[in-house]
DNA sequence: TAAAAAATTGGAAACGTTAACATCTTCTGA
DNA sequence: TCAGAAGATGTTAACGTTTCCAATTTTTTA
């Protein structure tokens, strides 16, 4: 690999001159640059990253943990984050947690190491004192969909009570009174958060809210699915379900058809996230738009601002679901 | 940022004892590990990267290119990649072509820059010249979903022509005659490949294949959706359709849906890569099995040899297609 | 007990770059 | 024509590691 020192040779400067034709500072005559251009290309010379990263304590990178690459949620927040990036001519380092405390832990580190300036941390199973030990250390680190009070300027969060509370509250309005919600049995906030919006809005308008109407699965279709047949053997009557994802609404779905229940004529249903695919479920799905592009531009400007040791406190911290209205609920009638 | 000198200096030792004891290599005292350790710990030591890669040439980095992070198909393609890359300590670059010969040739050259050794390129929209060209630069450099003979060492590819000849065979050992092809307006090997399958099926039993069974759009599901209806309104006699992927299928089910034409009764519909959204439409789409996950680890583990200039050639460089039957094709009767 | 062997340590040269500083040209304007 | 400014270029010291080599200490063996 051919190194400054072979194109100085090539072009007959020295390495000063080559370093400032690559990083074309006004201070090199219009020969040398000829020459030194000529040479580059001869010898196909690509500077080391390593090397200047060294001496410039800067590695043009941002770091992202993600807690799975492969859905299509976090791809969306990747993709987000790429393109503030591009923008300022950084690439993307990318780490996966595997929803799983060691993991998130090992690719923090590792990205720490690699990048100390920027970091979109995406992280739900560590404890908030790991993280604030983190952002204290790395004071562009920035998290996303997570809240911790002490690092309150660090974070870009979502309400998920609120939105639970407005699709509760939507099908209220629409005449449901026997509400199910079905959450996912992660032990995360997201996943009290949403139950308790769901709880508050059911208070709120003077329905019961007895506890045989929630269940819990894993936050995927089986899941969604597994929950629903659950639900239906309690031989309660339900004229809605709220799950805590489209992925559970998607499995509810399935279970519902096998049953010949039809959605939305005898059961309602509203998804959470306006992911991919709720698009593409039968009957669309109405659902709760989860704004995570915006969030991930926003947090990685933060970050990079961070980076630079500026004052920057962005508009929105934490951002509000809407409504996405499609084909899954109906009016309810009578008892 | 504390570096080895203050960990040498807080510990008693020198740098080189320190280092010997960051790498656990053997020749480190007892006393001297103990000290180093609790200097390191009390000083919130990390190793600089890009130090450690400049004096090792070699960055622990795998860079992969793909077309779209937000794109289910390669966030599986990344998660398998990232799989083998944990087994073997290194973590992932991200490159984003955006589908665009400009960006996919901007992406690689800054992947090239920060991680020589190894590479995983997924781009269509480069010539097969310039992708040469890399491949002669950067030794680890593998190519997936591409096959250029030139350098067929450094592809894993899969059948293209096999899958579409599979699904169409299907639909005609089903009794299907009138099959319609929509295709994906792309100038890429993927859709002349894809074409083609389906057109040599046809022959290959004797069936007409007139053009206007064929239209091509967009690769997404509103290109699925116009095509269909650009061929229901040329009113010809279709009982079956096959799709460029899964996404079109999804835009055919939505156009037939709208015009009252039931899948599969009417008509049967076969997909394409067999991904997320082919188990959430409604039927649940028939496909063709892409086996991305097993593809890019095999891509991995021949990068990471072909980076230590292993001699290895991977049982499989062009992997098959198979057929996955679930709701979407019906036997067909009669004329 | 002394010599040889083994284990442990430190010094210093790399790795490829940037940037501060010094030097040497070449203009500019009076 | 010459002083001074402006422009171009080179020298060299960082940046934080690893690793070779030599020096020192400890252990082993006869």
């Amino acid at each position: 690999m051919a190194t400054i020192k072979d194109v100085a040779r090539e072009a007959g400067v020295s390495i000063a001159t080559v370093s400032r034709v690559v990083n074309n500072s006004s201070k090199a005559g219009k020969s040398s640059i000829t020459a030194v251009q000529c040479a580059m290309k001869k010898l196909g010379y690509r500077p080391n990253v390593n090397a200047r990263a060294l001496v410039s304590q800067n590695s043009n990178t941002i770091g992202v943990l993600v807690s799975d690459i492969s859905d299509p949620f976090f791809g969306a927040l990747i993709k987000a984050v790429d393109q503030v990036a591009r923008e300022n001519n950084k690439h993307l380092l990318i780490g996966n947690g595997y929803h799983d405390a060691d993991s998130e832990r090992e690719a923090i580190e590792l990205l720490i190491n690699s990048c100390r300036e920027s970091l979109i941390i995406h992280a739900k199973a560590l404890s908030a004192e790991e993280l604030i030990g983190f952002a204290n250390e790395v004071p562009g680190l920035v998290l996303i969909n997570r809240f911790i009070p002490e690092i309150a300027n660090r974070c870009i969060a979502f309400d998920n009570f609120q939105g639970t509370y407005m699709a509760t509250e939507f099908l209220i309005n629409n005449g449901h009174k026997h509400i199910a919600y079905i959450n996912s049995n992660h032990q995360i906030d997201d996943a009290s958060e949403r139950q308790a919006g769901y709880l508050k809005a059911l208070k709120d308008h003077h329905l019961p809210s007895p506890m045989q109407y929630i269940a819990a699965a894993d936050s995927n279709d089986q899941g969604g699915k597994s929950a629903m047949i659950e639900l239906l053997s309690k031989n309660i009557p339900i004229s809605a379900v709220l799950t805590y994802n489209d992925f559970m609404a998607a499995g509810v779905l399935s279970a519902l058809e096998e049953n010949n229940i039809a959605v939305p004529e005898k059961i309602s249903l509203i998804g959470f996230d306006n992911s991919l695919i709720s698009r593409y479920v039968h009957p669309k799905l109405t659902t709760i738009n989860y704004p995570i592009e915006i969030m991930a531009k926003q947090a990685t400007q933060l970050s990079l601002k961070l980076a630079q040791k500026e004052q920057y406190t962005p508009e929105t911290c934490i951002f509000s679901p809407t409504l996405v209205k499609r084909l899954s609920v109906n009016k309810h009638d009578g008892e």
